[in-house]
DNA sequence: ATAGGGTTAG
């Protein structure tokens, strides 16, 4: 059982500095370096010193004025410039201050040469970056971690690796930033098997030159496992982290969260809270969690993670109330999630694209439609995802018309190109709806445009993750989950050691007997055994969410709504069942399946038996 | 000589 609170101790602890010294003593050695010293002898005349207050003041336009007046700037007010350059966001005022980089012979300073690769790097010009790699002819480490940085943000990372070796062939020593940005670049690069060997080999080098004993370069590690959902190869670091901090702690918890094992994400948080000393839960601690409770339907939980957001001040973090609006959505609560979008002082496209998607879920098409629109009327435009959201709405709640005016709005109106996912929700749209035809019309006209790829890591382990299992022709068995007083209970049908098995065997007889009296016939078509009926029937009436629902009714108060989670889609017999269940019991059960949500009352449910 | 890393929403 994991009931989450705050031990007054871990609230009152003082905030302590851990350093951090490294078990080796050996250390890349240091990279000398010479500046023509006619450079390093100009000296700050008044020019130069009004250069670099005008940078400091963000005059930039001011300071170039007075730079092509001055004949000898120095290496701090190129520095201030090019600094300046990036925060404007003018690539052309960059480009300018490099020409003059040149011509003072500055150009092949290493230290500004790092800072010019930074420079274009956040003025998103890689090819810039790049080339003043190549035209730097002393390369210092720092240098070579500024490419390395720029490559891995834009998704290079097979560049990177591929530099490091050269790195090595001329002995280049790395440092502890280098190992940081090639364990990132793995996870950037384009082959995901290639590249887990490459994160292992970059593992092994870590481990040779005595890195282990940092926490950022160990942290990156943990979260490269992650990201390639080797959950265990994360937890093995993690354990073995000598000092684990804050961050530390968060990615090992994201890393639960987003490889499908929510429970150990939050025994994780209350081991953190537990034992972290001085690392308090943070916001982006608390995104983690609340996906947690989400794909738990943790409603208890995730209510108790609200009131902690709401006591450390962190429920102005637009991250995290989007999380929590999810949270709601996904625990079957649309009221709470709409409270909460209503409270929010400022919203963006995400907090939007959150609650569409929760009435989506639920079958509110047309209300998540309204949504969208009134996100666009309100001047926030719309995201690829908007329309995954909107789309996925229209999908479940059968409405063709409006959907495919969507999909055609998309590039008229946003001129956002559809992506694979937009495109399934397409198909999956007018499949549904019987019109087979136009789907496949649909997938004829695709037309993927390659984006970058980082963003969607997560989606590309699961695809690998899946394509894996169809592979090994394993059957993923169906697995119903319920929260009761704050405890997740998970039913497998082919589990024997369930719970109360009897009485909830019992129960399920007696219920299925007092169903064909009125008329049930059992839907046993799912079975794709050669077995005789009356077997099939005892299989269906065997399936996990009926356990569940058995077993919310045994251990529930009366009248109290039961919230079933399923990690597959709802058989026609389970539904069925359900509907007869909240009647007969007069119950309102939510389930959740692994595409949307099922909203039995009075003998009917939300879907309106479309899904 | 100087400089720069890690965890986050739909």
């Amino acid at each position: 059982m994991w009931v989450l609170h705050i031990p007054q101790s871990v609230q009152q602890a003082s905030f302590r500095t851990q350093f951090y010294q490294p078990t080796c003593t050996w250390r890349p050695p240091v990279c000398s370096l010479t500046i023509n010293p006619s450079l390093s002898a100009a000296k700050d005349n008044n020019n130069n010193q009004l250069i670099q207050s005008l940078c400091r003041q963000g005059k930039l336009k001011h300071a170039l004025e007075i730079l092509s007046e001055e004949p000898n700037p120095t290496q701090q007010t190129f520095e201030l410039l090019i600094h300046s350059c990036a925060r404007h966001n003018s690539l052309s005022d960059g480009l300018n201050v490099h020409g003059h980089l040149v011509d003072s012979g500055f150009d092949q300073d290493p230290f500004l040469a790092t800072k010019l690769i930074n420079m274009y790097s956040e003025l998103d010009s890689i090819d810039n970056a790049r080339k003043v790699f190549e035209e730097t002819r002393k390369r210092t480490i720092y240098v070579w971690n500024a490419l390395f940085r720029a490559l891995t943000m834009v998704g290079h990372g097979e560049e990177v690796l591929h530099l490091y070796s050269e790195m090595n062939l001329i002995e280049v020593p790395s440092d502890r930033f280098t190992y940081t940005y090639l364990l990132k670049a793995c996870v950037a690069s384009e082959s995901l098997v290639l590249s887990l060997l490459k994160g292992k080999e970059i593992h092994a080098h870590i481990l040779r030159h005595g890195y282990e004993a940092y926490i950022h370069v160990m942290t990156t590690l943990l979260d490269m496992y992650a990201r390639f959902g080797c959950v265990s190869y994360a937890t093995c670091v993690f354990d073995k982290m000598p000092v684990r901090n804050l961050v530390s702690w968060s990615a090992m918890i994201a890393c639960y969260a987003k490889n499908g094992m929510p429970v150990k994400a939050l025994e994780l948080l209350r081991k953190m809270m537990l034992e972290g000393h001085d690392s308090f839960p943070n916001s982006v601690t608390m995104v983690s969690v609340l996906q947690a409770c989400a794909a738990l339907a943790a409603l208890e939980q995730g209510k108790l993670i609200h009131g902690y957001i709401l006591r450390r001040g962190l429920d102005s973090i637009l991250p995290v109330i989007s999380s929590l609006l999810t949270m709601y959505g996904r625990c079957g609560e649309l009221a709470l999630g709409q409270q909460v979008f209503d409270q929010m002082e400022r919203r963006d496209v995400v907090s939007w694209n959150s609650l569409i998607s929760n009435y989506g879920m639920h079958g509110f098409g047309k209300r998540a439609i309204q949504i969208f629109e009134e996100m666009t009327y309100q001047g926030v435009s719309p995201s690829n995802v908007s329309f995954i959201s909107v789309l996925g709405a229209c999908s479940h709640a059968g409405l063709v018309e409006e959907g495919k005016a969507l999909f055609e709005s998309m590039v008229r109106k946003y001129r956002i190109y559809p992506s694979v996912e937009h495109y399934a929700c397409m198909v999956d749209l007018l499949g549904r709806a019987n019109r087979l035809d136009e789907a496949v019309k649909v997938i004829e006209d695709m037309r993927i445009e390659p984006g970058p790829e980082k963003l969607k890591m997560w989606d590309e382990v699961k695809r690998v993750k899946q394509l894996l299992e169809a592979r090994g022709l394993q059957k993923i068995p169906g697995c119903s989950s319920i929260e009761v007083r704050r405890k997740i209970y998970s039913f497998v049908s082919v589990d024997e050691f369930i719970p109360q098995i009897e009485q909830l065997h019992a129960l399920l007889v007696k219920l299925s007997t007092e169903m064909k009296e009125q008329g049930y016939v059992p839907n046993t078509k799912v079975v794709l055994y050669d077995l005789d009926e009356e077997e099939k029937e005892r299989i269906v009436l065997g399936h996990s969410e009926k356990l569940a629902v058995a077993f919310g009714l045994i251990n529930t108060a009366k009248g109290e709504t039961i919230r079933i989670t399923k990690n597959l889609r709802l058989c026609e017999d389970c539904h069925s069942v359900t509907k007869f269940v909240s009647k007969f019991a007069n119950r309102e059960i939510l389930v959740r399946d692994v595409n949307r949500f099922h909203h039995f009352r009075a003998g009917i449910c939300s879907c309106g038996d479309y899904w």
